[in-house]
DNA sequence: TAAAAATGTTGAATTATAATTTCAATAGCG
DNA sequence: CGCTATTGAAATTATAATTCAACATTTTTA
C-alpha cells in the first residue's frame, strides 16, 4: 500500500508507450506538483491527454490515479537530514522549511553532545542561592537574555536583562556577593560584554558565560563557562539563526535543572504566576 | 505539503464539533483505510455524513479531502514519533538535557509538518512590499516579536516590536495601507493582542498571526494565519518552553523565504550590517 | 428565570468537479 | 495493405464540495 510510486515509474519508463512515458517523465520531474493537480492538468502539462495518465496508472498495476497519488505522497516524505546546509536563491518554501528544521535540530543535538555536566551543576548551584541574576547580552544575544530573565522571574528569582552598558555597570558596581552576572555572546568577543565581565570580576561578583564552543575572551573571563555548539552557521550569512535556538536550549536546561531541584517551590511559583496573569486579564 | 495530517487531527480534536470529531477519531483509528475510501464511505463508517468530512478538512485549514489524503499518506510511511515527555523532580542533569532536546526537536518537527505553504507564500508576498512591519506580542511572545524585528531590520525592512498597547494603538492609528501588523500569541487568546488586531482590521491594515495550531480568536481575526504545532507543552507547566522554539522556527522560515526571494539585496544588506557593527566596535 | 433571538451544527439533496471509459481516428509494423 | 496498438476528445460515471432547511445550542433580553 505504501510508497514506491516513483520507483515504479522509473522501472517502467522504457516499456511504456510514448504518451504514458511523457506522463511518467513529467511526474518524475515534478513529483510534488502532481499532488494537487487533476488528471487533465497533468495530461496537458505533459503535452498529452488525461486518459494517458489513467492508462499509466493501470500500466503500473495500480487501481487508479488516487492510488498513484497516495504512493507518491509517501515517497515525498523527507528523508532525515544530517549536517548543516545553506540556503540558495530562489529556493522553494518547502525546501527552506526542511533545511531550516534540519539545521535547527542539528544545532540542538550538537549542543547537547558538548554539555559539560559538572560545569552545568556548578552553574545551577551558583544560581540557586543567588539574590539577583543579571543577564547581559546585546543584539541577538539580548533576546536570549530577555528570555532567561522571564524564565527566572517565573520562579521568583530576581533577574535583569538590560542592554544599556552604563546601566549594567551601575548595577554591577552596586551588586552584592550574592549576585550573579550571566553574560551571553555567541562570538565570545563582543566588546561590551567583555567590559561588563571584567568589571564584574574586579568587583568580585560571580560570573557565568554562554558562548559558542571554543576559546574566547568572554569564556576565559567567566568563572563558569557554558557553551553552545559552534555550527557552520552557514544559513545565509545571517549570523544568528540556529545558534540562537541552541542558546535558548541551554537556558531551558538551566531553568529546568533549577526547577527540578526545588520542585514544589517551582510548581507553586508557576501557578501563582498563572493566577496573576489571569487576574490582570479577566479581573477576577 | 508534507504529511502531518494525523498530527493536525490530534491537535484539533478537542475543538471540533461532534460530527467532525467523529470523523477525526475514525481517521486516527483507521488512517490506512481512508486512503482508498470516498468521502461518503468515511462519513457513513464514522456514523455521520460525508459533508462532515469536507468540513473537517476545512477546519484543519486544508483545501479539501485530497489534501488530507496526501498528508496522511505521508504520515503512514514514516516511523512513529516519540512524543513529548515531562520532567520529574530530582531528575538528573543528563536526563533533563536529553528530554529537553527531544521535546525541542519534536516541536520543530511537528511545526514543520503542519505548515500550510500557500499561507506561507501569502505571508511572504504581503511582507515583501510592506513599508513597515509592526510585530506585537506580550510576555514570552514579545521575545519572538523582538527576534523577528531584529531579523527584519537586518534586511532593511522597517520593523517595530513594542509591548506598550497604547503605543502600538497609536502606531496602527497612523499606519499606512502598506504597513503590516504581525501578531504573536501562543494561546491565540491574549486580550491585548486581540484588541490590537481588531484595531488593525478596522483601520484596514493587513494582519498576520502566529498562534498555536487550531481555532483561536487571534487566528480568526487575522488575514493570514501562521501556526506552530500545539504540542503537549508538558514541560513543567512552564507554559513557554518548546513552543517558543517552534515560533522562532517559523520566524526563521519567514525571514529566509523573504531573503531568498531578494537574494542579492539580502546579502548586501547583511554585509552592510556587519560592517556597521564592526565600525561601532573597532572604530575603523 | 423564561422566552426570544442569534449563532452554530447537522446531513440529505444538489451541484460542481474530477476520474474513468468509450470509441473513432490514426500511427506503426509485418 | 491489413492488422494491432496507441491516442485524445467526448461521454459517462464517480466523487468531492456546496447549499440549505431543520435542528440544537448558546446568548441576550424582558
Amino acid at each position: 500500500m505504501s510508497a514506491g510510486g516513483l520507483k515504479m515509474l522509473q522501472n517502467m519508463l522504457e516499456q511504456l508507450p510514448a504518451s504514458e512515458r511523457k506522463i511518467a517523465q513529467f511526474i518524475l520531474e515534478n513529483p510534488r506538483s502532481i499532488l494537487d493537480s487533476t488528471v487533465n492538468e497533468i495530461g496537458v502539462q505533459a503535452k498529452t491527454s488525461g486518459a494517458a495518465v489513467i492508462r499509466l496508472c493501470k500500466s503500473l498495476g495500480l487501481n487508479g490515479f488516487q492510488d498513484l497519488k497516495v504512493r507518491i505522497a509517501g515517497d515525498l516524505v523527507k528523508p532525515v537530514e544530517q549536517g548543516y546546509r545553506d540556503i540558495a536563491p530562489g529556493e522553494s518554501y518547502f525546501s527552506i522549511a526542511q533545511k531550516t528544521a534540519s539545521n535547527s535540530i542539528q544545532s540542538i543535538r550538537d549542543t547537547e553532545e558538548i554539555i559539560n555536566y559538572e560545569e552545568l551543576e556548578r552553574a545551577v548551584q551558583t544560581l540557586l542561592p543567588a539574590q539577583n541574576v543579571h543577564f547581559f547580552g546585546i543584539g541577538a544575544s539580548n533576546i536570549i537574555a530577555k528570555d532567561a530573565q522571564q524564565k527566572f522571574l517565573r520562579i521568583q528569582k530576581n533577574a535583569t536583562a538590560f542592554t544599556d552598558t552604563h546601566l549594567v555597570a551601575t548595577i554591577i558596581a552596586n551588586a552584592s556577593k550574592e549576585d550573579v552576572v550571566f553574560c551571553i555572546s555567541h562570538s565570545g568577543e563582543t566588546a561590551e560584554v567583555i567590559k561588563v565581565l571584567s568589571l564584574a570580576k574586579e568587583r568580585g561578583v560571580k560570573t557565568i558565560s554562554l558562548t559558542k564552543y571554543g576559546q574566547s575572551s568572554v569564556a576565559s573571563l567567566a568563572d563558569i563557562k557554558l557553551f553552545t555548539s559552534y555550527s557552520g552557521e552557514a544559513a545565509f550569512r545571517s549570523g544568528a539563526t540556529s545558534s540562537r535556538l541552541a542558546q535558548l536550549y541551554m537556558i531551558d536546561i538551566l531553568f529546568l535543572s533549577m526547577a527540578t531541584v526545588q520542585y514544589e517551590h517551582t510548581i507553586q511559583a508557576i501557578d501563582q504566576t498563572r493566577e496573576a496573569i489571569r487576574f490582570i486579564k479577566d479581573g477576577n
